[in-house]
DNA sequence: GAGCACTGC
């Protein structure tokens, strides 16, 4: 039968499957450890007790993130009405796992099972156990500096490494500090001053919030930390937290047979195509999931796994493909959680969204070819780039245990295991590639000043914190001496939103446009509002081009912005229900070519910001149809993103110099005005401007002289 | 005439 296939797929290469693989190793979990977690609840307790931080290393299926909260409760830790926080780095899981939990306390969610994220609150004054998002977290900081209602936080999938999460860690290292200084006898730092007066001591004190120093004699219960890892990063986190204590709870993981590939393959998506029909044709049933780059690449795939089913002898064809990536609207990626017809095996195309943010049931095999498209930022263009890159061996673990879920599985690693051992350990955390702006504002906001010498667990470069400062000093958020500025600093701060967006809000009530910003700046705040299928480009196009707005992308955002809510309106007005009207709304969107998961988040941000700046005291009014005061708005906000037409159609970004492109997605791809500013510098196959608006570039030294004075 | 991994406030 193997040769019969080889001759099929007509590669030589591919001789038999022992003669690819070799098989090296049979199990990753941890096979010294423990007992599983209902046995260890008194010993669990009893360590929280005694260690203020407690590092916890729990594999996948552990039942670590269900029942320690509930153990934690038990154990008296929710006296005086005080909450067991458990974050989480995606909405989804703090939903799911919070309805889990409250399903098996038997209590109705919101009452003591709660949940809480952005834009849907779900907890109450009587709720005990809080799951929410890092990011969430961070904000009510801002409100309430030592987490008072806390007794105990526990940071769940820190191995993960999101920007939230290192920016929490740190933190909530300070309010663990400050609360406990508070709490004993030492709470008068310049008591402790005067005991040791190093400079070491200086220095710790400096890393302090200046909100929490002065204790003014409220005392605070100690907070305890939970930081629950993946294994292979448990020791940067003991380490991080003072050599905390860390334990290993036993997953319940299936075992994952790893095969590795004899030589390094130069096409890894042929090579991905021949292990599915290899596994297809000699193993037993079960599901394939293979990790691809991106929508493109899991497009072609798709039609190569087709073409080549063709040509199996009738009964081998049964192979149904699936695709799913985070742009694919909803109902299609419903389409992955369905079993396959009987008697058809089910291939997933995925990307890395199936590695964590997506759990499907029946899979067996995983493909891994080994790559992944990974967000990386250079500090000195302050260009944000999307480059593929091999993964972590974390990643791979991770990968290879989607296998493993509900028997026995089997993990292609699409590369020689030598390579392997020369991945990085773990992927590089995200706040070393990434604009530093927003976490340097919150933290300014949070007292921080010293944002170089605060205590990350890991240090983005310098050049990237001292460039996001110069960006922040330029929109006006931080003073001469790099301090939050008051009023501009503290209302951006506030405002959940890239800074140079939070700023346009407060300059657009002085140019009485908000009502306008609000729009635009919701709209820019989400992933791609235009949906284009590739078997329906024409009219796609057509129906967009009917939003098409001659000033420019930002107006014609507004446009489907302000055309969807009329529509929704003279539904409701009509006398629909809300839920028929939102019904008959996604019917519009497909019908206009919007993606409606796009739009909705648009509408949710609108509705939250539009409520901040009303508290903020900012006047929100229309400049109506003079929409010249508009662009002068934008020309104000944007003026960093201002760029002039050079006689060969390109243009020149006036900060950098840099040469740039009008991407085609733009109004202005065809008539090029003279000088625009632009929201996005993408590089793809060229350096692009994206959601662009026509400006007078006498405009620019007039709006933003501090700037344009300057340079000329 | 292009193409964008994934999150989050």
């Amino acid at each position: 039968m193997a040769t019969k296939m080889i001759s099929l797929l007509g590669n030589k290469d591919f001789l038999s499957r022992e003669n690819l693989y070799l098989l090296l190793q049979f199990h990753f979990h941890c096979l010294i450890c423990v007992v599983t977690i209902v046995l260890v609840e008194k010993r669990l307790v009893e360590e929280v007790k005694k260690n203020d931080t407690l590092i916890i290393v729990g594999e996948t299926g552990s039942g670590k993130t269900t029942q320690l909260p509930q153990f934690l409760f038990n154990g008296g830790f929710c006296r005086e009405g005080k909450v067991i926080a458990v974050t989480q780095p995606r909405r989804v899981a703090a939903v799911t796992v919070a309805k889990r939990v409250a399903e098996e306390c038997g209590v109705e969610l919101g009452q003591k099972v709660g949940y809480s994220i952005r834009f849907d609150d779900m907890t109450s004054n009587s709720t005990r156990i809080k799951y929410m998002t890092d990011g969430l977290l961070l904000r009510e900081a801002l409100l309430d500096p030592f987490l008072s209602r806390y007794a105990v936080i526990i940071v769940d999938e820190a191995h993960e490494r999101t920007v939230h999460t290192d920016v929490l860690l740190g933190l909530l290292k300070n309010v663990q500090k400050a609360r406990s200084q508070s709490s004993g006898q030492q709470c008068n730092s310049e008591k402790k001053k005067s005991h040791n007066n190093s400079a070491m001591d200086d220095n710790e004190n400096s890393q302090c919030f200046s909100l929490l120093i002065p204790c003014q004699g409220t005392k605070y219960p100690p907070l305890k930390l939970i930081i629950m890892s993946a294994s292979l990063d448990a020791k940067g986190f003991s380490d991080y937290f003072g050599g905390a204590k860390a334990v290993h709870i036993q997953g319940r993981q299936h075992p994952v047979d790893i095969l590795y590939t004899l030589h390094p393959e130069r096409d890894f998506l042929e090579a991905a195509l021949i292990t599915v029909f290899q596994i297809h044709l000699e193993e037993g049933p079960g599901d394939i999931l293979v990790f691809l780059t991106g929508q493109e690449e899991i497009e072609s795939m798709e039609r190569l796994v087709k073409d080549r089913a063709q040509q199996l002898p009738e009964d081998k064809h049964k192979i149904q493909t699936v695709l799913i990536f985070s742009s694919l609207p909803s109902e299609q990626q419903m389409l992955v959680f369905r079993p396959a017809p009987s008697g058809f095996r089910k291939v997933i195309l995925a990307t890395n969204i199936a590695e964590t943010s997506v759990t499907i049931p029946g899979i067996k095999y995983v493909i891994d070819p080994g790559m992944v498209k990974a967000r990386c930022y250079n500090p000195r263009t302050g260009m944000e780039s999307l480059i593929t890159i091999p993964t972590s061996k974390a990643q791979a673990l991770q990968r290879s245990g989607r296998a493993g879920r509900e028997g026995p599985g089997k993990c292609f690693r699409l590369y020689p295991e030598s390579e392997f051992a020369k991945l990085a350990d773990s992927t590089v955390p995200e706040i070393k590639r990434c604009n530093l702006s927003n976490v340097i504002l919150q933290l300014k906001a949070l007292g921080v000043d010293d944002i170089i010498g605060f205590d990350f667990m890991e240090k983005p470069s310098r050049m990237a914190v001292v460039k996001s400062l110069e960006h922040l000093f330029l929109l006006g958020a931080l003073t001469d001496d790099y301090k939050l500025s008051n009023p501009v600093g503290n209302q951006m701060a506030r405002l959940p939103l890239d800074p140079i967006y939070a700023k346009s809000l407060i300059l657009a009530s002085e140019f009485n446009c908000l009502e306008e910003m609000l729009i635009t700046v919701a709209m820019l705040s989400v992933d791609s509002i235009f949906y284009t299928p590739r078997e329906k480009i024409k009219e796609a196009r057509d129906a967009t081009k009917s939003f098409a707005s001659q000033e420019g992308d930002h107006l014609t955002l507004m446009n489907v912005f302000r055309t969807s809510s009329e529509f929704l309106e003279k539904r409701k007005m009509s006398g629909s229900k809300d839920k028929t009207a939102e019904r008959s709304l996604g019917k519009w969107c497909r019908d206009n070519f919007i993606n409606s998961r796009s739009l909705k988040h648009a509408r949710d941000i609108h509705s939250q910001i539009r409520g901040h700046v009303e508290q903020m005291g900012l006047r929100v009014t229309s400049c109506g149809d003079e929409t010249l005061q508009f662009r002068r708005c934008l020309t104000a906000s944007f003026f960093l993103n201002a760029a002039l037409k050079q006689p060969n159609g390109s243009y020149r970004a006036l900060a950098n110099s840099q040469i740039v492109r009008i991407h085609p997605s733009s109004v202005f791809f065809r008539t090029k005005p003279e000088c625009v500013i632009f929201n996005e510098l993408v590089r793809t196959n060229d350096d692009f401007i994206r959601n662009i608006t026509r400006i007078d570039p006498l405009w620019l030294p007039e709006l933003a002289p501090h700037y344009y004075a300057a340079q000329s």
